[in-house]
DNA sequence: TCAACATATGAACATATCTTCATGTGTTCA
DNA sequence: TGAACACATGAAGATATGTTCATATGTTGA
């Protein structure tokens, strides 16, 4: 059952889960993305709307969601010609205020 | 005192921290830098042994523990000709955790 | 059905990032 | 002092990432 050969600390998350891991936080290193996600942390929103808010091209909060989208940190709700988009849930603002936390010191 | 031609959440951070955000977690959204600090999370360890637990290159191992260091996320201790590295708190265990939180569903 | 609007997406470019190779710096000990 | 060792670092190349422009898709209302 064991592994000698490996010298690893008992814990470590198989490898594929480390990449899953790494791919998650750079979802979050991204000065655009953050932006969006406080954006839309407490009111839904649409495209549009963060992209005025945040004063940035259409197009470019259109890519950037779709990342938010592929990593399940964003909900998204269509109303006609708009569709909104709102946080996944609270884990993703925890994520962040724990980082929030070390920079602040 | 309000600024009414703003159009953001009442609790976006400035700019600049943002950005500092951002860069923080860049730094955990590698999958080597990850490994590195899980490998040094339980006992620290100089850089040829976690090259060779992670089985890289000591160069490479020693680019990404500057990138760790000058995030402050890393404790550096020199005893003779080896350097041993530590994570810096438990404060960033529980970044990590919090994000295997959500890579695990 | 068609124009107007909201959003998504592909291609292209610029920039950033990671790894490797070669070499530099610092430490020990004979 | 000078090998031998441990670690750091600069340069270069390959790859990844973010933004923009142009355009496609999907929805509404006349």
């Amino acid at each position: 059952m064991e592994n000698e050969e490996k010298v690893t600390t008992p814990e470590m998350p198989d490898i594929d889960v480390l990449f899953e891991l790494a791919d998650l936080f750079k979802v979050f290193g991204d000065s655009t993305r953050l932006r969006i996600m406080y954006t839309i942390s407490e009111n839904e929103m649409s495209v549009l709307n963060i992209a005025e808010a945040l004063n940035m091209e259409q197009s470019t909060i259109s890519h950037q969601l779709r990342v938010l989208r592929q990593n399940k940190l964003v909900r998204v709700r269509r109303e006609g010609k708009q569709i909104y988009y709102s946080l996944d849930d609270d884990h993703v603002k925890r994520i962040i205020e724990m980082g929030l936390d070390h920079v602040l010191e």
